[in-house]
DNA sequence: GACGTAGGTCCTATGGAGGCC
DNA sequence: TGGCCTCCATAGGACCTACGT
């Protein structure tokens, strides 16, 4: 058992060089040329051995361990937000980098140890995400490693990856309204007086304003401004059916999320009210449940996958102005908006149901 | 900038001792007893530099990195499956180790690729998990690396942590037909006779058996057996849908998982039947979804933040007889089975929609 | 009894040694 | 005498540990 790791040492050996030599000719290095002939006895003898560095030792003497460090509240729960790490994932393979994962259970003083977890560690870099995009404390501990947040921002912190919220309001709601539902509009999720609470984080504050601009833009008046928190199915449900009961006949819906969207649709299917015919519904974040109904939902994705890996190259790059980076949010035309030919032409492909394996 | 990290030899010279005692009373280390004053000495000098020792440097002299690599095929991306990662991460966390993640898209080449990056790094252990429960080729290159499958197999590991889907379908169809919904019975997603195809896994295969042999224990014979591939939201809705239309009246329907179960909901609804009252349902997974749907569906949750618990800890342990681990699946049961008090109350409490943030 | 020295983990970085023209 | 090419010895990096004083 436990047959040892090929080492340099080995190679060296069958290849009669120094150790040195192996170095410098496995790691390509220029200037220094050795032999031809000496190159290639050494890289046969790597070959038949199956010797592999160990980065580890490497780590130690480089200073680069070629390790990105993940750490986030929840989000591997999160199934919206799992595409954070997927694309934070790849992103950091193509660049021969591996990921460090950390989870803080949003217990004070969980942040710190993850990050000395990761830093005893020497990760080149530390990803902090988060499931909303809330003000974070990094602690002083992380040194001088460097930070980026996702899905968050930190004073502590410059650089910053979010969706950008308000382009994708910007941009879902014209599809809306230049489609002609502009009768009857409804906001459901968060009205604009609503005071500020725990939910009001920056994404929402963007979103909503990125509707509200759109909206004003066209001279568009909702009928109504639905509250509800938290934004699940069950109080999307509760507040159409509420609105329903009131007598407002409601032409297009803008759910603030797609769970509030799958509430509307359940109020409203028993309401005898059809989506996509009798009323138009878009939402955000593109969630797995959007293609799960019927009609399919319209909806601004939250972009996690890119900005994942937009996080892994800020870190990796260094050289790049400080600050917030946004990510675009691509829309999901689909069923629930019914879109003329005309602007239809215009905008990205419906999608389908993925092939769920389980 | 960059103050280098205090090292051992920073704390032994402020301590005015000999680096070798640092790590002995860092390390606690019992038999060579140092006087009691130089160990205090020793803190008081750590504390006041803020030393933490060099998890690379101890690795690579003690071969221990106390990390564990995670590889998976598009496991992040399973939003049913993240939860392998968080039960993995937590026992992991709780025994000072840390998570390594690799990700294969799948790809031939790909799952060595990640091994070797992993071994190269060298972590302590290594998780291969699965979105399916297929049998997988492990390299060998893992050498003597240690290897436990998660929600998979390998012919090349002992070691595999499965869902005890067998058990788990006796007693979800159990409850089912105990609480008398006996008639009219259909099974959804895939019949008896139907050939093996690359869906037919393990996994598959037990939750079926457990399902027959459920039902032949009471005598019980279902009117229909639907097959349908994959198990999405739309084949669910489409089976029942035509089955109604051939004018067959399901009393109680038995789901393979649970899109096909919300896929049941719709064409049961279009056709002004209610479930849990006309209709009872019950299905294999507890997808998030199952808690959106209206009545929340009755199901045999599949345990994955448990599976990636036992994961971590047979890597750790060492001292365990190799071979499959089962983990039990536990019942949701909910509004979709109307149970009988007596019933009831044998069995956990219903859950409720989760307060998502987004 | 209390502690330090030296050698081990494996790799990289640097200055310079030896041979040849 | 110098220059050029090929190669290696040595000294890190930060830690652990067997042995010695």
């Amino acid at each position: 058992m436990a047959q040892k790791r090929v080492t340099m040492a080995d190679v060296a050996k069958l290849a009669g060089v120094s150790t040195t030599s192996v170095s410098l000719i496995m790691n390509n290095r220029q200037g220094t040329r050795l032999s031809a002939e000496a190159a290639i006895r050494v890289r046969a003898a790597a070959d038949e051995l199956g010797y592999r560095p160990n980065l580890t030792a490497r780590a130690l003497s480089t200073q680069k361990s070629h390790v990105i460090g993940f750490i986030s509240e929840q989000v591997t729960t999160d199934r919206l937000a799992s595409g954070l790490i997927r694309g934070a994932l790849q992103e950091a393979k193509r660049h021969g980098h591996v990921l460090f994962i950390a989870e803080t259970e949003g217990e004070e003083g969980s942040v710190h140890d993850a990050i000395d977890a990761l830093t005893d560690r020497q990760v080149d870099g530390i990803i902090y995400a988060a499931t909303r995009p809330q003000s974070l404390h990094v602690p002083a501990s992380v040194g001088s490693t460097p930070v980026v947040m996702l899905n968050a921002i930190s004073d502590d912190v410059a650089d910053a990856v979010l969706a950008d919220e308000y382009e994708g309001a910007l941009n879902i709601i014209g599809l809306l309204l230049d489609a002609g539902h502009i009768e009857n509009v409804v906001v459901l999720g968060r009205s604009l007086d609503q005071p500020d609470d725990e939910w009001f984080t920056i994404a929402v504050q963007r979103r909503l304003a990125g509707i509200w601009d759109a909206l004003r833009a066209r001279g568009v008046t909702p009928i109504a401004q639905l509250d509800c928190q938290p934004w699940s199915v069950m109080n999307g449900y509760q507040a159409i059916h509420d609105l329903l009961e009131a007598n407002v006949q409601p032409r297009a819906i803008i759910c603030l999320n797609d769970r509030l969207a799958f509430g509307a649709y359940r109020a409203l299917g028993e309401a005898g009210l059809r989506v996509g015919r009798d009323v138009a519904v878009v939402s955000f974040d593109d969630d797995d449940i959007a293609v799960y109904l019927d009609p399919m939902l319209t909806t601004a994705a939250a972009p996690f996958e890119e900005m994942g890996a937009q996080a892994v190259r800020l870190l990796l790059d260094g050289e790049h102005a400080p600050g917030e980076h946004l990510v675009p949010m691509p829309l999901r035309v689909r069923g629930s908006v019914k879109v003329p030919e005309k602007v239809g032409r215009l905008i990205p492909h419906p999608d389908v149901e993925p092939n769920w394996v389980r």
